[in-house]
DNA sequence: CTGCTATCTTGTCAATGGAAAGATGAGTCG
DNA sequence: CGACTCATCTTTCCATTGACAAGATAGCAG
């Protein structure tokens, strides 16, 4: 292991995101982070200036990971959904955060393209504005429940098609 | 002030749902809300043991003050779905803090006892399971959209009752 | 070879959560 | 009244943390 870790930024962000994951934001260490990454526990901050600048970096990762998998999704709302949920439970690490004001530099530029990217994602899908949000909320509002064990199954997908299928209902 | 606080404990949860709803639960400080109390920083714990205890408290009190919403709201879906919603708005630390196990002592039997209570409330409004989980999922998706800022104007109930109305509707 | 700059380290500080041990006072029972 | 008991609160202490400042290192351009 050279003085230099070649690619700290990208260690820091996926060690961060499974550390969320695992243990939620509030016992996120970032001594611990650079514990892992091997380098000292300074390290960090050049990257990241503090805690909230590594969380921001991981919810950009995750609007950025939204947004590419709303669009290989395809113009149907009901699999929009089916992809908005499977996102959030393939990457609670990532969900975990981006919708938590309070963690993150919300002005922060990359944030906020990212945010929009995802957003304009979601736009376009629903033949109106609050048939977007009501998509947007059902499909949130289930994942969050999801990973917060209040619904819980066998199946993530299995559950949620009939609860997003009610919402959005499509022939097939 | 004399050496026994008195009502301590219904004191610190006060505080701390104050707290959370301001600057959320990462932010939070056992010593803070001590010193907001005026007492030592060493209090709280009696009452409540660690962090998660005081912060169970909160939710165990979020989940009762739910329940009671939900069944002043009556049989109607609709009318639950914006009581939900309006209780979001009206308690935003409780409800930032109910729904992340990863900061709460999931098994305290007094939290348990309180989500089954709302459960119980939320239960029997819908003709299924399925759409019981559907209006769950839309009141909750846009609560913590409208908390996290995702969804905003002017009234919440104004923006909320179109997109729980497609959910749920009724006459009228 | 000589700077130049991004990257990383070492050293330090105040604040925090938590544990241990002791002080206080309210109520109970003789 | 007086002693006992117990919940409540304080004081003291420690390891850990986030953040900052200053210095060390290495890759790279000239």
């Amino acid at each position: 292991m050279s003085y230099h870790h070649g690619d700290l930024r990208r260690a820091m962000t996926a060690a961060a995101a499974t550390a969320v994951a695992e243990r939620g934001p509030a016992a996120l260490s970032l001594r611990e982070l650079a514990r892992i990454a091997g380098v000292s526990h300074a390290a960090p901050a050049h990257h990241f200036g503090d805690k909230a600048g590594v969380l921001t970096a991981v919810a950009t990762e995750g609007y950025t990971l939204l947004a590419e998998a709303l669009q290989e999704a395809g113009d149907d709302l009901l699999a929009a959904g089916i992809a908005y949920v499977r996102f959030a439970v393939d990457h609670p690490g990532h969900f975990a955060v981006m919708f938590d004001r309070s963690l993150l530099h919300a002005d922060d530029a990359g944030l906020r393209a990212a945010e929009q990217a995802s957003a304009a994602a979601l736009a376009g899908l629903a033949p109106d504005a609050d048939a977007s949000r009501a998509a947007w909320s059902v499909a949130h509002g289930f994942a969050s429940l999801w990973l917060s064990g209040a619904i819980s199954g066998p199946d993530v997908v299995a559950a949620a098609e009939p609860v997003l299928r009610r919402m959005a209902p499509t022939p097939g």
